[in-house]
DNA sequence: CTGAAAGCGCTTACAG
DNA sequence: CTGAAAGCGCTTACAG
């Protein structure tokens, strides 16, 4: 709002509707005894004029704007840096972050609006249909990151190319001349994950090198999975030499599973990773991984969330930021064979 | 505030003051025409009565208190451990989080109390006498998550025992055969990282193991100062078998430094860290190390700040959390020697 | 430096 | 279902 523009008052609102004061107090209070068609047009009002009742004026005028972020399960590297690049771009925007888990509370969409947030940016979490209501009924714009579920037009997401990433992962694995490439990836319901899956595949098949059902193991985005599924792959009677992984933890515990085994990383067995969190850097060898920009989504994610909850249109109800295939040490010409290409 | 007691009115203050409400606006207002001791004594009141200005009652009936935590530097996994604990702490009791990057523009603490903090945490971040100052000032209450400086007293303070930790670290590996112990460690300004140096020094001394200048290592916490600094270390004529590592960043360079060398952990060399993140959990072989409790130490934080926040006098402004020796597999005898004890 | 008085924005009990 | 009127909590221009 303009500096000098004086605030809207309810008297402001009461003389553009036509009504009395008392009555457009009754509106903003959701109290009962008014007419639907009166409180239809009231609150129509409101909205133009960008009332705001006074308890949250303060929110408004001294901080900017307040977006929640809610995350599920724990604050992984993901999820962290994720939420370094939502901090620094509300920081240029003059918007405050607050972080709290997802939770289901009835009413939390309600309640989070009368607590003044005026998005909600989530990462990692679920979203039913009964959810996208209660965002909905309480006017608050939701953006989702990296989404489990297929894009809704209904839902704002941001995420990355997960399917070229998996393309480039595997066609860097071909070239070094593997043939024999498992993929230990993430649950079968995530769309991330399928993708990643898929541009495996479509490596794989352009290369004519078969995909064996052995090879192909779903399971969760943890170093479990990829301690165990990596276990399970190396007891095949035809073992894997290359392992790409659905994100950096898998790939993680797929190293170890391998340096229990006495094989040696990259010179027994070469694992690609994705996400290039920290955790890829820190790896020891360190890990060649696809590369999701996270800060960047974590800040596109933020700036979609003010435009939302400004009122502003979105152009694109998903935007997808590029990966990038990142070579480390982990990746290398399986054992006795000479590069295919380089 | 119990639920039915009405809340504090400007009245109610002028009341008790034997002044008028006018008078009690223009201090609440910081208007400059009030004398210097109805304006104490009228502060004295409100602070007793809790009175709150209309701006801030939202916030706080509706959400409870927001407590701002702020860090510095990346959003490591040291860092969004810590959080995890604040965030499931500020939940349990009703608290909002928002969480920043520590700045210090002019008048942050009073544009934070009008933007509703109740009070602040900070991680990894330092604190000079000015900020001291700007802080009480604003009556804005502060707690220091492992303090990288003295505890003054007029701050409070949550942290790990470090000093046992270093203690126990250097002890795990003398009882495994190693002489020849290294400490490859954070900024020596750092309290934390003296403690843990000094540690290390009292186990070494204990056993009558030498302590060479070249084998303690300042630096930074970071994953280069332990790839750099083992670097160096190897490169002795006497090498150690062991090294201790300031935190568990540090460990994972050490590591890796280790592997470009063609040493094996732990065969090679035994390295111990310092914090057990997921990052010692997810390292190859997993890293022995000292765990600090981290979540429990962001629980106890948030608690203490909100105990501040309320007004209420804290036993102490420091407290300390047990450390504990978690051994996995990067720690074993030195080559050639029998175990000493066990 | 203080406070009586006017006034602002809002809410609510009540008459119609 | 509506609004005139009383009232609440607060602020501010101004007289003393």
């Amino acid at each position: 709002m303009p500096r000098n523009a004086r605030r809207t008052t309810l008297a402001d609102i009461a003389q553009a509707a036509g009504v009395s004061v008392a009555t457009v107090s009754k509106v903003v209070n959701d109290r009962g005894d008014v007419a639907p068609r009166t409180r239809a047009r009231v609150q129509e009002l409101l909205h133009q004029h960008h009332y705001l009742a006074p308890v949250f004026r303060h929110t408004e005028s001294v901080e900017g704007p307040t977006i929640e972020v809610q995350f599920k399960g724990g604050l992984k590297s993901y999820v962290a840096e994720t939420l370094e690049g939502i901090i620094d771009s509300a920081a240029e925007s003059g918007a405050s972050v607050v972080i709290s888990r997802a939770s289901r509370a009835p009413h939390w969409a309600r309640d989070l609006v009368s607590a003044g947030r005026r998005a909600v940016i989530a990462i990692t979490s679920v979203y039913t249909t009964t959810h996208l209501n209660e965002l909905a009924r309480a006017g608050l714009p939701l953006v989702v990151l990296d989404p489990l579920h297929l894009p809704d037009n209904r839902v704002n997401s941001v995420g990355a190319t997960n399917f070229a990433g998996g393309l480039a992962a595997t066609q860097h694995l071909l070239s070094l001349g593997h043939r024999r490439i498992a993929y230990l990836g993430g649950p079968t319901m995530a769309v991330c994950n399928q993708a990643r899956m898929h541009g495996y595949r479509a490596a794989m098949e352009a290369q004519g090198a078969p995909v064996r059902d052995a090879y192909v193991r779903p399971g969760e985005f943890t170093y479990e999975t990829g301690l165990l599924g990596a276990v399970a792959l190396l007891d095949l009677e035809e073992p894997p030499t290359a392992i790409f992984a659905g994100n950096d933890e898998i790939a993680l515990g797929a190293m170890e599973a391998a340096r229990t085994r006495g094989l040696r990383i990259p010179e027994d067995l070469s694992v690609v990773g994705f996400d290039d969190t920290s955790l890829a850097q820190m790896a020891s060898p360190p890990l060649t991984t696809v590369r999701q920009p996270l800060r960047e989504m974590g800040g596109a994610a933020l700036r979609t969330a003010l435009r939302l909850a400004n009122g502003e249109k979105v152009e694109s109800h998903h935007i997808e930021l590029a990966t990038e295939l990142v070579v480390r040490a982990s990746t290398a010409p399986p054992r006795g064979a000479t590069s295919a290409h380089r």
